[in-house]
DNA sequence: GTCTATAGGGCGATAGAC
DNA sequence: GTCTATCGCCCTATAGAC
């Protein structure tokens, strides 16, 4: 196996909290399907439980981010773009069986409250988000102002869709949000003159 | 006291779980806040935490969703009325400290795909919203597929906005979202010319 | 319907040999 | 860095007196 202990109980943790939360989620189930004993664990992660899911927060993050370029890239127009990009996740989640797709927004709701420590982590991790949506809906050509505006929206309503849509087994919820986002788009690009 | 003990074990779920999420509450937590002994949580609930939880979600529901039309029936327009809505449920979470509202949303995401019988008690409670709310977006002069569209995206925004709101500690999600919304009803009145 | 006491098991974390 | 064995605690749930 050319992955490492370490790795290996990162991704263990990411993938386990993306189907049970981070609560549910045990250092023994990740021992378990890392493939790792207890004490490796905790050479690793000294502090336990939280660092460990830290750590997957993070990594779950920055393999997310490159999503949704991935997904608008191929539309010239971003009020194309974006329902686009709504729909393909749609089609993604109904082939998964409803699946949570990313642990980061879903532990973030869950210990917003209870856990300072990791909040501050999905802070950062959703933050990052802000920042490279904001960038990537700038060169595609919207004003400083309407890009942050959008990735915010967008950002939300797919959060919220994704919970709706794995709730209702359906796909409803995510075509609606991305109509809407596209909406907003519209109202952008009429006032600019794009 | 005029509650009575099951009333008392149920709203003290709702609460907790609201803070914590399911699984990091515990039957312990719920006899303490609720001022009752172990024994009469398994009297009233002899199915345990998950019949107690499920109690707790459709009742939290239940009131929840009276919240959407109080917010929206001071404005005569809904172009107008939704992003109050939007703007008045982030004041409403920046002053209480950036703390969780209605435990549906979270517990739904937390639990979609590892408790079967609370997933469908979270889908009975939002789809119960989406039918009270598709009825007042028709009430107020929507085409029924439009009133049905808005009120997937709109649940979807609010609840997506909400943990966004919490874990950045910002109201801007929430009025990014609102005006996303704006933009689609914007577009529903101008189509049928309302 | 209320309450105390406790069973039985799984939890996060640690010790210490290798 | 890896691994086994185990600690002490807290979990859900139950028994049985009142």
């Amino acid at each position: 196996m050319s992955t490492t202990t370490r790795d290996r109980l990162v991704t263990a943790t990411a993938e386990l909290m993306r189907r049970q939360g981070y609560s549910a989620t045990t250092v023994k189930q990740v021992t378990v399907a890392a493939h790792a004993p207890m004490g490796s664990l905790y050479h690793h992660f000294p502090e336990g439980k939280p660092q460990l899911a830290a750590s997957a927060l993070r990594t779950s993050g920055a393999a997310y981010i490159q999503l949704l370029p991935l997904l608008m890239d191929p539309y010239d127009d971003l009020r194309e773009a974006i329902p686009a990009a709504f729909a393909a996740a749609a089609e993604q989640i109904r082939g998964s069986g409803w699946m949570n797709m990313c642990p980061v927004g879903t532990v973030a709701g869950e210990i917003a409250d209870s856990e300072p420590g990791l909040r501050e982590v999905t802070a950062e991790v959703i933050g990052s988000w802000v920042e490279s949506g904001a960038d990537y809906f700038v060169r595609r050509g919207l004003a400083d102002v309407d890009a942050r505006d959008l990735i915010f929206a967008v950002l939300a309503a797919l959060e919220g869709a994704f919970i709706l849509c794995r709730t209702l087994r359906s796909v409803e919820p995510l075509r609606a949000a991305g109509r809407a986002m596209a909406a907003r788009v519209e109202a952008m690009v009429a006032v600019s003159g794009g």
